[in-house]
DNA sequence: TAGAGTTCCGAAAAGGTTTTCCGATTCTTG
DNA sequence: CAAGAATCGGAAAACCTTTTCGGAACTCTA
């Protein structure tokens, strides 16, 4: 107990050992099953650790092992919406509390990013995820640092990292094949700000899809915009105008695609009989909540955590790898393209 | 440079002296300021660092200080709905960089907690904040624990310890009082689970508010029923067939809302001049996409997780605290109770 | 019984930093 | 010029753990 805070003192293997009427050698090996130490006196030390409840300094011991098992997320993610599942699947990828994560946001700013990276760095973790906030490549954290680094869900611009992305063009490519199986022929893309690559890569797929089925987009183009529900409303709303012969529309974000069907439903077309509704993300909150329920792509952005954390334990270990490596996307079906019950 | 990996081999203080023709101590004290070192010494020194780009190894100065300017975040949370914004804000308290967050999801599993618990302890973080997955009372994690610790969001069922929640009664009182601003007096409550501390709250602050105008709720009583879109909308239409003259509702969470919206519309009536709605949670996703923009109560989590990091630094100053802090809501007016421009 | 082999335990170093203490130099003052 | 004060730099301890090495005690064999 220490006078000062009322607490109890933290205990060292050194109380251990006093209580135990041992070394601090021997109860450090009679603890880590190392070494000779009769099984007598083994006994007493485990009894004696468990009667102070010891927990082994871990500074103590990073700092001579030279690996703190920690390792940082760097993210700028504000929402978490990327960064969390992808905490999660590390987490899992190294089994609960062996190793310890780090999580920092940088908020969008180079300056705090360093600063970050700084901290990172002088608490000596064994190495580095960085989570972009979109599929865009950012700027390599550079390749003198000290420990591994894998870039996930935003790729570096060095080829010479290791980058883990989720596979959008297989995922737009996904999507739209799901409607053509469901025999609709005249499918429209709504999506995203073109700024994004995200957007554009959605789009790839989906127009590679159409070309190879001898189809075109409906409506003529890729209708690009911005990420929002409106967005997905005014779209939809303009587009069924144009061409009310639409049977299917791909929206590149569960936010667009909610906004679709509204605007379908104001009209009084039902989905998915009239036409097919399919967004992207699969966000539980929006496509679980709508009339009917939203199909959508997802990212499976747990896998590529799980994924993110394994190379890099590898690459602690030594072997490392580097390019720019794509994940598969899953498709999720709901009411919005396949009629249920 | 280290021949096994490739990577360059962190610098230490002694690289540093040597360079600069000192010994250790003497750069130690160049680089902190501390004790009487040369001008012209001091300058060769921190050159001498920057040259190497030496940082400090945070491992051995936690050791020696006892402290490791690291905090433990353990939540339940798994979307981090919740967790994030109390990260931020713990994040915003501290400045940039000074303190680091290990954080750690338990997903609702007592082992799985522990075995982090135990994890961040051996790793000796200065102190922790326990985010709950709701504003339901949790098992303390005791009072024998060798740090601080502050509960946000979830309270501790031992007032010994502090915790710090959203204030729902005054945050439903609030919503209440708006509608009761605006000129509505049949208001209705549709809200989530009873078993949800959450939802009582919110219920009694609202049936307080109406309470003192001299009112009951419309339809009778409150309607408990899921935090879904689905609840919304259903609750809404069989209220709205009961009690065609409602002008207002005050939905327990923004997903409710939603679902209230859309009912609404669905009979053609108008948001807000036949029914004003307001919400809870201030979900950005959920609030800014609606027709119109929904008006919502916003716990202020980002406040809540700066308050609970200032009262955690303070805790492990030596100037600890206990009992239940209810921290204020905010009011978020949009659309959806107050017509735009 | 001497020697060899086994089994057990402890002293000490290492890891990187900060801090205390002390010796050494320079400067001031009588 | 000598004594004292002020300034500077280094040795060593401390934080806590793991590991290596060597010494001591014991058992077994010839």
């Amino acid at each position: 107990m220490d006078a000062n805070t009322g607490r109890p003192r933290n205990v060292t293997l050194k109380d251990v050992a006093a209580l135990a009427g041992v070394s601090i050698a021997t109860a450090s090996k009679a603890l880590n099953n190392r070494g000779y130490v009769h099984v007598q006196t083994r006994a007493r030390v485990i009894e004696a650790a468990e009667k102070v409840s010891f927990t082994p300094n871990s500074l103590a011991k990073g700092l001579l092992a030279g690996r703190t098992g920690t390792i940082g997320l760097l993210t700028n993610d504000l929402e978490g919406r990327f960064s969390i599942p992808v905490l999660m699947g590390a987490e899992d990828a190294s089994g609960t509390g062996k190793m310890s994560v780090l999580l920092c946001d940088a908020r969008g700013d180079a300056i705090r990013e360093s600063y970050h990276l700084q901290a990172l760095l002088a608490r000596r973790v064994d190495g580095l995820i960085v989570v972009g906030s979109s599929t865009d490549p950012r700027k390599s954290l550079g390749s003198k640092l000290p420990v591994p680094v894998v870039y996930a869900y935003g790729p570096s611009e060095d080829p010479g990292d290791l980058s883990l992305v989720p596979d959008n063009i297989a995922g737009g490519f996904m999507a739209v094949s799901h409607l053509l199986g469901l025999g609709r022929r005249t499918i429209a893309h709504i999506t995203g700000e073109k700024g994004y690559l995200a957007a554009r890569d959605r789009a790839e797929g989906a127009l590679r899809r159409l070309d190879e089925a001898g189809l075109g987009v409906a409506g003529g183009e890729v209708l690009y915009g911005d990420w929002s529900e409106a967005w997905g409303r005014s779209a939809t709303s303009s587009l069924l105008d144009r061409e009310p012969n639409i049977d299917a529309v791909f929206c590149g974000s569960d936010q667009i695609a909610r906004g679709a069907l509204d605007a379908i439903r104001d009209r009084g077309l039902l989905v998915p009989d009239d036409i097919a509704v399919i967004g992207f993300d699969d966000w539980e909150v929006l496509t679980t909540g709508s009339r009917p329920q939203l199909s959508s792509v997802n990212m499976d952005l747990e896998a590529l955590g799980r994924h993110a954390a394994r190379k890099l334990f590898a690459a602690i270990e030594g072997t490392d790898s580097s390019g720019v490596e794509k994940m598969p996307c899953r498709l999720v079906i709901r009411g919005s393209t396949v009629r249920v019950g």
